[in-house]
RNA sequence: CGCGGGGUAGAGCAGUCCGGUAGCUCGUCGGGCUCAUAACCCGGAGGUCGAGGGUUCAAAUCCCUCCCCCGCAA
């Protein structure tokens, strides 16, 4: 079977070694082009790029795939099946009428839940404790096509986001291939989602990781969670300066301070760093503060005195 | 050439502007005190000050080059 894989980040990058490992044709590597990123602007080339490289893999890249340009490379490859995996562009229907067999999309969630372009990170935030990956067929819409095989995986209590995408993405390459085999054989499930449960998250921005101390301190947990490693939950401190909550756990305190959310309750090295929230306090175990690396707490506290009774987050 | 912060003992930092014996808070090791403790007291070990070059009687500190880390922006 003559397969194009899309795909870009980290989280495509197992599903396509499956299919080269599991010995499919794959005639391209499709991915976002090389973008001036990083410190200094420098152009580096995505996950999936850096692996097709390394196997042979010919890439291709383009600005709108839907353009002319990108139909007819494509339709070139006389391609069987199309297989997408956070590519990162919406296909239209005239890239989708390429492939004879259509085009497979390894989801990271559990469809109809978790629909956009960053199920995992909202999987956490949201508290799940189960989630998933979800192959399907593409359709015009985004992530709405029929349902092929789904996989539930348990989300771990201390999971970050990054953690559950490297195992969701091993996961999901393998799920991909029995998806594939089961095509083949002609045997392969295929039933319509039920629209009406679904949920759907949108792109995750900067502004998600801003902490906001009214909310109970176990949603802060999960937050730092869910925006770990980008782009990490935070919040300001008195001079202006971030101060990132890398991890962090919420504690019930006996001696149920009354302080206002985001009140620092103590901060040293000795007890750790508690911080007010509207339910309970959030004991910041791992942070990060302006061009520092992310350090324990107690460790940021050694080389940072900072005072009981600080306010994190006010207003500007 | 996108903008900015940083690299000093095992950890986190001060000292750099204005050159002159390497400091702080911890940790660690030994001793003491205490019914006890994340407590307290005494003592010790531990550092090519990111790397290389230059200026100087003298460089963590001033000048040049390079490496690495972090934030913003993408």
């Amino acid at each position: 079977m003559r397969v194009v894989f899309m795909g870009t980040p980290a989280f495509a990058v197992p599903p396509l070694r499956a299919l080269l490992d599991a010995g499919y044709d794959v005639a391209a590597a499709v991915t976002q082009p090389d973008r001036p990123s990083g410190r200094g602007h420098k152009l580096a080339a995505c996950p999936v790029k850096a692996l097709a490289v390394s196997r042979g893999v010919p890439v291709l890249q383009f600005e709108r795939l839907r353009g002319a340009e990108g139909v007819a490379a494509l339709s070139a490859l006389a391609p069987d099946l199309f297989v997408t995996a956070a590519y990162g562009q919406i296909l239209s229907q005239k890239v989708l009428d390429i492939p004879r067999l259509g085009t497979v999309n390894v989801h990271a969630s559990l469809l109809p839940k978790y629909r956009g372009p960053a199920p995992i990170s909202w999987c956490v935030i949201e508290g799940e404790t189960v989630t998933g990956v979800t192959t399907m067929m593409t359709d015009a819409g985004v992530d709405t096509g029929d349902i092929l095989l789904a996989e539930p995986v348990p989300i771990g209590p201390d999971e970050t986001a990054g953690a559950l995408t490297a195992r969701l993405a091993e996961i999901g390459g393998a799920l991909l291939i029995r998806t594939l085999r089961r095509i083949e054989a002609g045997d392969c499930p295929r039933v319509p989602q039920d629209h009406a449960a679904a949920t759907r998250h949108p792109m995750l921005k900067k502004e998600h990781g801003l902490i906001d101390w009214t909310r109970p301190a176990a949603r802060i947990v999960n937050l730092a969670r869910g925006v770990d490693p980008w782009p990490g939950a935070w919040t300001t401190l008195p001079d202006g300066g971030v101060l990132k909550v890398w991890t962090a756990r919420a504690i019930d305190p006996a001696d149920a301070a009354e302080a206002a959310p985001g009140t620092v309750l103590h901060a040293d090295a000795k007890r750790g760093m508690a911080v007010a929230t509207g339910a309970g306090v959030l004991d910041i175990v791992e942070l990060q503060a302006p061009g520092a690396k992310r350090m324990p707490a107690r460790d940021y506290l050694r080389g940072h005195p900072m005072e009981a009774g600080v306010m994190l987050g006010v207003e500007d």
